[in-house]
DNA sequence: ATGACGGATCTAATCCGA
């Protein structure tokens, strides 16, 4: 069986524990990341994932906002919890795991959503994400032998056919360039290999997310590729599939980010 | 034509998301 890790950012845990349960039942992931599961620690389903078998389970929550949990079927450590730019947001959790006879790193990122004018000079929150930014660009993708993968909500789509207007969305907090040189440095920097672009390419629209307020999300269909897996080359050598959950958009009550897959040839 | 929505919160109006 291939080692298969998904992200996805679930804009509620507690509301849509329903819905990842028919996520992990049809998909049945080994490692599952969430992003913005939006509860204290002591208020995440902890029970819904135990009863489907993830029983290793690193959840770093807050009250109200933000918050990331990992959770596996196989054994899990959590290793750290960085606050990046010292915000004290859960937006962070490092966890580690044996696959294919060694250990592997895995980083689960929400990053800052930005706000809305995309002026660090006026707009706090938009400074706030270029200096999370910034300080990503130390994570290598091997560290002391280590190979990592690196999955979450990046909320920026670097590429042009990440978002389905380049020319209308280069004003747009998530595909300014200076987000996108940003996330592009921190992937060169660490050398990170994109797991979705370097199996679906560049000239094709690849998206993750869509608005909730379109009336018809899919037959507006405006979309933008905001949740990433990378990893370290040995391990994007490994790589057996990517798959993008696009139907999940449509189910009753859903996320507005879809569920990511990548699937490994390694056990 | 990027908000027309949707979630959390000291339940009513406000903050936040991207």
């Amino acid at each position: 069986m291939p080692l298969a890790i998904a992200t996805w950012n679930i804009n509620s845990v507690r509301l849509r524990a329903g819905l990842v349960e028919r996520f992990l039942q049809e998909h049945q992931p080994d490692i599952l990341c969430l992003q913005e599961i939006k509860c204290m620690n002591d208020q995440f389903p902890a029970g819904v994932f135990r009863d489907l078998g993830y029983e290793y389970q690193a959840v770093h929550g807050q009250k109200g906002y933000h918050g990331v949990a990992t959770v596996s079927k196989r054994p899990l450590f959590e290793i750290a919890s960085t606050d990046y730019v010292a915000k004290g947001d859960t937006r962070h959790v490092e966890t580690c795991f044996s696959a294919g006879g060694k250990t592997l790193r895995l980083h689960n990122f929400y990053v800052p959503a930005g706000g809305d004018e995309p002026d660090p000079a006026i707009n706090p929150k938009f400074d706030h994400k270029l200096r999370f930014i910034d300080e990503m660009k130390v994570l290598a993708s091997v560290t002391s032998g280590v190979p990592s993968i690196l999955v979450g909500d990046l909320n920026i789509a670097p590429y042009e056919n990440d978002v389905w207007s380049h020319r209308q969305l280069l004003k747009i907090v998530s595909h300014t360039p200076v987000e996108t040189n940003g996330l592009l440095d921190v992937l060169s920097a660490g050398d990170w290999r994109d797991l979705i672009r370097q199996r679906i390419p560049l000239d094709e629209k690849v998206y993750t997310w869509w608005s909730y307020r379109a009336k018809d999300w899919a037959t507006s269909n405006r979309g933008r590729r905001l949740d990433h897996i990378w990893a370290a080359p040995e391990l994007a050598g490994k790589l057996r599939s990517i798959e993008i959950v696009t139907e999940a958009r449509g189910w009753e009550r859903a996320s507005d980010h879809v569920p990511v897959i990548a699937r490994f040839d390694l056990d």
